[in-house]
DNA sequence: TGTTCTTACCGTCTTCTGCTGTTATGTTAT
DNA sequence: ATAACATAACAGCAGAAGACGGTAAGAACA
């Protein structure tokens, strides 16, 4: 669990990634008191407060009287602000080899993964585009463009992932039909994608029905873990695009079950 | 035309403001060079460029080489940065008054109104809330607040009006039913409310048949204007408030059309 | 009641975004 | 070809937002 987090450590302000720490301390430790934070990240009570008001918010941590406890492991790990914090190199890459695939014109669906917002900065060139996404900070930024036809993808605002879903996303999805999807889970086995949230699964795979080429995005700390929901069979996707730091030895599995995987080039 | 920007210059960035006194100014002219407006507002070439190359991405504009020329008056006066610059105080008051109306653990329903921004930073007491909206700004002020259910309602992006619409709007908003609606238009006759663009006019009909309590917000400016499409009769409103320098002889008019018009109080 | 933990408020500080003009390069007309 | 106009890249500046800690008031627990 502590493992892989090799977080470069810039391209996140510093409370937000104080904040992730935090988390990631609260998740190791199961609970801990406000002191206890005090000490190990040398900032007062009252930032720490604040901090975990914020987590909490996030639902990644629960307050009590004395201290603070953390929620399962699953929503952890589906915090935005941890996912930001992780490989971001390797997404950039992983972008880059996504943007090959598109051409001017089309239409292309994004769910609430980093990698999209990676993506993103490569579209200008792309233009004109058109874009839907469930993903609030892929909105807003998919707002600021020109020549960029952008769908917003409505529904419950989940503040644990920035992005929107239940049954309203979802049915705004099933309305669509774009030419390309690139798409992220929490982890992939040899033979399945899988994610820990069900309601998270119920959008992605309305997602997966209204696209005609779907991509998965990812990156190689997901081929080591596991999760609750299988989402579908790697041989739903038309193609699977894994980092150059992935393990050849867990690539080729992935392959030997009839997966399509693309290495992107660092 | 030039007529009733009462502007409080205040409450919005220095450039954003000085887009839409261009655009104003545009608008007057018909069609100027850039260095017309170089010359007019006192600042180099390369910002009046990109002021205008942001006026052109909301619409508002046109650009074609040694000049820009006007869009039709409707989409200037549906434009969001110069909707912002008009009537702060009164909407301040409209919104107040509003928001009487809430208690808690209602749901809400915003359409891309000004005035409904005013509302949301009254949110903070009426918690816990829900709350639906197709307006950009106000959905990302919502997901900063918590206790607060945010409903986006996605749709096809408008620069214009920075927030979402056509088909995939109305159909999110078809399935929803909200206690309330507080919903702005851009003109108001006696009888009826009106308003420029056909496709808002979609959407928002579409709220009115989705809210028990459909709350109309107009301040004054808008009584005396009038606009292509009739979005519904006043008495489709369960209320209709208006700000207090409305002059009394034209609330009476709405009042013997059978419409329930408060006064908000400034 | 006393103690501990939490929240609210306030003033200061820093950090950061993003606006701006300048210079240099590209593009279109005449 | 040359002049007018438009874009791109660069870097400095300013204003504003937000982070932070301290104190004091409040709430929970014992």
């Amino acid at each position: 669990m502590t493992s892989d987090v090799d977080g470069d450590t810039t391209e996140l302000s510093r409370p937000a990634r104080r904040q992730a720490e935090i988390a990631a301390y609260v998740v190791e430790h199961g609970s801990v008191s406000a002191n206890d934070l005090v000490e190990a990240f040398g900032v007062s009570v009252m930032t720490v407060h604040r901090d975990l008001d914020e987590l909490e918010r996030q639902g990644v941590v629960r307050k009590y009287r004395g201290g603070v406890s953390a929620q399962p492991t699953s929503v952890f790990e589906s915090n935005v602000a941890y996912r930001l914090n992780t490989a971001q190199t390797e997404k950039a890459a992983i972008a880059r080899h996504a943007r090959a695939m598109i051409e001017p014109g089309m239409s292309v669906m994004l769910d609430d993964s980093t990698s999209a917002l990676a993506l993103i900065d490569l579209f200008e060139d792309i233009t004109p585009l058109t874009v839907a996404t469930n993903f609030l900070p892929a909105i807003t930024k998919l707002a600021a463009l020109r020549d960029i036809t952008l769908l917003a993808l409505g529904g419950i605002y989940s503040a644990t992932h920035d992005s929107f879903g239940g049954m309203p996303c979802a049915e705004a999805v099933e309305a669509l039909h774009t030419d390309l999807l690139f798409c992220s889970v929490s982890a992939v086995s040899p033979t399945h994608a899988f994610h820990q949230e069900e309601e998270i699964v119920l959008v992605k795979r309305a997602m997966l029905r209204a696209a005609k080429t779907k991509v998965l995005l990812v990156d190689h700390a997901k081929l080591q873990r596991t999760a609750l929901h299988r989402l579908a069979p790697l041989t739903d996707f038309d193609v699977v695009v894994v980092d150059e730091k992935t393990p050849k030895d867990l690539i080729q599995p992935l392959r030997d079950h009839g997966a399509t995987v693309e290495v992107a080039k660092l």
